[in-house]
DNA sequence: ACGCCGATTTACTCAGACAAATAAAGCTTT
DNA sequence: AAAGCTTTATTTGTCTGAGTAAATCGGCGT
């Protein structure tokens, strides 16, 4: 009677996946979503919704400049029926990129890619898109400068204001950091943890919302040293640098030490992606 | 034959606002959007429409504390037809909220508020709805304690990196606002622009993004000074400083001419939250 | 030449249906 | 009785098709 998914109820053998692969085959994003069980579904947002998926690969061909800025896609009727969705999963996917400043529509002009410049490169997902790919030189250079004029100055802060419980959590994180190393999940969450509590130590919402946002996208870097067998030095010395700076109260030291910190990761980082 | 919208047409007198006056009835929205043309449309994305009224309206609902992190929203049947809206409208602007890390939503759980850690804070619209009303002290000071991290050291950064056309154009700006003061119109885009132009100046695309959302918020601050009639100093001479420092290629004069400027307008501000 | 005004294209909104996912309750088995 | 499996109920997700409103473009008249 209706003719939505018609193929899988009868059709024989030749393809028994039922949804997830048939979201991947429409949208042909099947080789970048159900990766292993890494850092990658740090957003899982939107898990194998349409909407999600198709937002995702649309920001990321717009941030490849697969389309252009100032570029107009095609109208919401050719632009879902060609993909082979509804309408109205398109359209929530057009609204999530207009969240995010990537395009902006208007009726009878259609949805035309914003300038780059009111592109949200912070926003956390965003980061995630552009790091889906080999993220260009220029923007991880930019992203590691940013982290090192806004990361020292967050050290300096926590270390003046954090409290003994946040000592204590930073102190444990560090233990666990220095047992298991960070080649093993549980090591990263701890160093996962260890940043996120620094962060809430310096009491400022807003540079705990920029900072965790850069934390992420950098965290993604790990993966390319990881896959490029780059021989990073042990950072976890560094990391307890900063705690001890921190836990004393030592603001200058805390800045000083976080600093090298971020300047030897972004060496490790560089070296990853230039050889 | 269909009853959409039924009582405009025949119905006398008592109600001839056609649409826009219709959603401001429908969602209570008519006391902030049209407002006067001051910078309050900087982000003309959603210009009427019914998504982005209601996604607005939710977000500074969250920001205020009216819906608490944590909390399950109605589900979509009675959210939407208690707004007297479609769905496919109410869905869009959960969506946007979605996409600012603000929501988030599964089947058969709902629509929940997401932690406030999770927020992004710093996406221009989200800070555009948090200064709809009278911001929370914490969160202004937190604004320009962050102000006060990467603004000068953007200043230094532009700086050391400036070409000739933009020292040529800032120079144009600075000249402009000489003449026309702050208290126009054009003098008010020329604080912008030269803003913007400083930005691009550091050659840094993560820096950019940031300073942008964070001066957009910060000139709305500009108009509660002007509501609550604070006498502010005239920041017209701290602003040719910081050009002749750039223009000059000296960081550091830069990077110290810039911090001075962001203390006296946190100064200013604050004068106008505690009176 | 300039402004008004209609036509066309586009996004926007609406309505109702069905599908998928998942938490919770119920059932079975050990 | 507890653990694991199955059913059920609820909620978001997706689909379809229609009509509405806004903005651009072209023609018209002044």
């Amino acid at each position: 009677m209706d003719m939505r998914k018609p193929a899988p109820p009868e059709s024989a053998g030749e393809d028994e996946s039922s949804d997830i692969k048939t979201l991947s085959r429409r949208l042909k994003i099947g080789a970048a979503r159900p990766r292993d069980g890494g850092p990658g579904q740090n957003h899982p947002m939107y898990q194998g919704r349409l909407h999600g998926a198709l937002a995702r690969q649309l920001g990321v061909d717009i941030l490849r400049g697969v389309y252009k800025q100032g570029e107009i896609l095609p109208n919401e009727i050719d632009s879902s029926s060609s993909l082979d969705i509804s309408r109205s999963a398109y359209r929530e996917s057009i609204r999530i990129l207009a969240a995010k400043g990537m395009v902006e529509s208007r009726p009878k002009t259609g949805t035309r890619v914003t300038e780059r410049t009111r592109w949200n490169l912070l926003d956390p997902e965003v980061l995630g898109w552009m790091f889906e790919t080999e993220p260009p030189h220029d923007f991880v250079k930019a992203l590691f400068e940013l982290r090192l004029i806004t990361e020292p100055a967050a050290a300096e802060l926590a270390a003046q204001r954090r409290t003994d419980e946040q000592v204590e959590s930073m102190r444990h994180s560090i233990e666990v950091m220095k047992r298991e190393t960070l080649q093993t999940e549980a090591g990263r969450r701890a160093d996962l943890e260890f940043h996120h509590t620094l962060i809430q130590a310096t009491d400022n919402e807003a540079l705990a919302s920029l900072s965790s946002s850069i934390e992420a996208a950098v965290s993604w870097t790990t993966r390319y040293k990881a896959r490029h067998n780059v021989l990073t030095r042990d950072p976890v010395p560094d990391h307890e640098r900063v705690f001890e700076a921190v836990a004393a109260g030592d603001g200058r030291a805390a800045r000083w030490c976080m600093e090298s910190l971020i300047r030897m990761a972004h060496e490790d980082t560089q070296r990853a992606f230039t050889n």
